[in-house]
DNA sequence: CATTTTACATACATTTATGTTTGTATAAAA
DNA sequence: TTTTATACAAACATAAATGTATGTAAAATG
């Protein structure tokens, strides 16, 4: 029996789920596109109705997810305050964007951690990469208005900063996401954020 | 031609190293027996004669490297030197040693950021996360002694110092690692190492 | 109402990796 | 020197995943 075409959306998102959890549970490598469509209660028929592959079914999982730390961004700057107040804020909400939302969650570890060496995943390493050099100089260029604002010590060049800006939130994410249970991210966001501010503050 | 003891040995570690190698670059669920076995110049007959197949090869693999930061920790000891400085030590050996031998980088890297879920690898993530819990209660002991000795700031937990300090150093060869070419990573460890410490001290 | 798409399911052909088995030349042991 | 164990290579059998091709009922279109 033929579906109407919101039923066919919905078969869509259904695979789009499906495979974000056979990905998170079995890895992008060992996901069969078989397991995906049962998960989704649907055949690979219907997965290759709407996909080429696996690839594009990842791709369009990143997608998702890319735009996130962006808008944080945006957002935290519309708010005002002291160039440290934004960074601090930037940096925990970031951090604790990954713990409120499952779906952004697993996307990031599945990217940022799970991911094998893959030649048909290289224009997605390339999308990531891309978005991580942006931040890194947004950052850059922040950290200099800092520094020219007087309230950045200026031993450390805003490069350096923004590295340790960005190698503080991948770590203790990385920290976290291994032992989720015994730990509050927000608090360890806030502690770490603390730590981070009063070693570059003039 | 049957080889002597010592030429199998020899094949055993030409066995070894290919095997590193192709799951450096095909990641270890996508890495085939076949091409680590003509990687090492041999048919899948010596590798399986050696190894019970491909997870055997990878835990023996992780078991020579997860020795290391411990061994940079008593040698950072025996140095003496006050806490600060000594915590400092230890933070940029253990980041530098990634950048200095490559067989041990290949291991880590592929451990930490390149190895999707899989089952029959749970033991050698096991044999991991019990190595980090040892480094996080070794450190939190040593934050705590500092934090009695007055040298560190007593308004951060042990644990949460510690985790910074892990977060730090996870985060730091992440960030490295994606783009190791334009980036000295002893000079950025040293550059973290001065903010950290800046940051926790009295 | 007739026709054409759409949204899948089903069946098939091909490929590829795996584990095992068998064969064999040589080194080591007795 | 005979025997046995070692270190592999080569062949085989099996399983599993992929991509494609075909079938089909219902929905959309005119």
């Amino acid at each position: 029996m033929k579906r109407r075409k919101e039923d066919a959306d919905q078969t869509r998102d259904a695979l789009l789920r499906a495979a974000l959890t056979v990905f998170s549970t079995q890895g992008y490598t060992a996901s069969t596109l078989s397991e995906i469509a049962t998960t989704a209660h649907v055949t690979r028929g219907a997965l290759y109705h709407h996909f080429s592959g696996k690839a594009e079914m990842f791709n369009t999982l990143l997608q998702q997810a890319v735009d996130q730390p962006k808008q944080i961004v945006q957002v935290a700057l519309t708010e005002g305050g002291t160039f440290l107040e934004i960074i601090r804020r930037v940096f925990v909400r970031q951090v604790i964007a990954v713990e409120s939302d499952p779906v952004y969650r697993a996307t990031v570890e599945l990217v940022m951690f799970k991911l094998e060496s893959n030649p048909e995943l290289e224009p997605a390493k390339l999308l990531l990469a891309r978005g991580r050099q942006a931040s890194l100089e947004l950052l850059q260029r922040s950290f200099k208005d800092g520094q020219r604002s007087g309230v950045v010590r200026k031993n450390l060049k805003p490069l350096e900063l923004a590295r340790l800006f960005l190698a503080l939130q991948i770590g203790l994410f990385h920290v976290w996401s291994s032992q989720p249970e015994d730990f509050d991210l927000e608090q360890s966001a806030n502690a770490v954020a603390e730590v981070m501010i009063a070693g570059i503050k003039t």
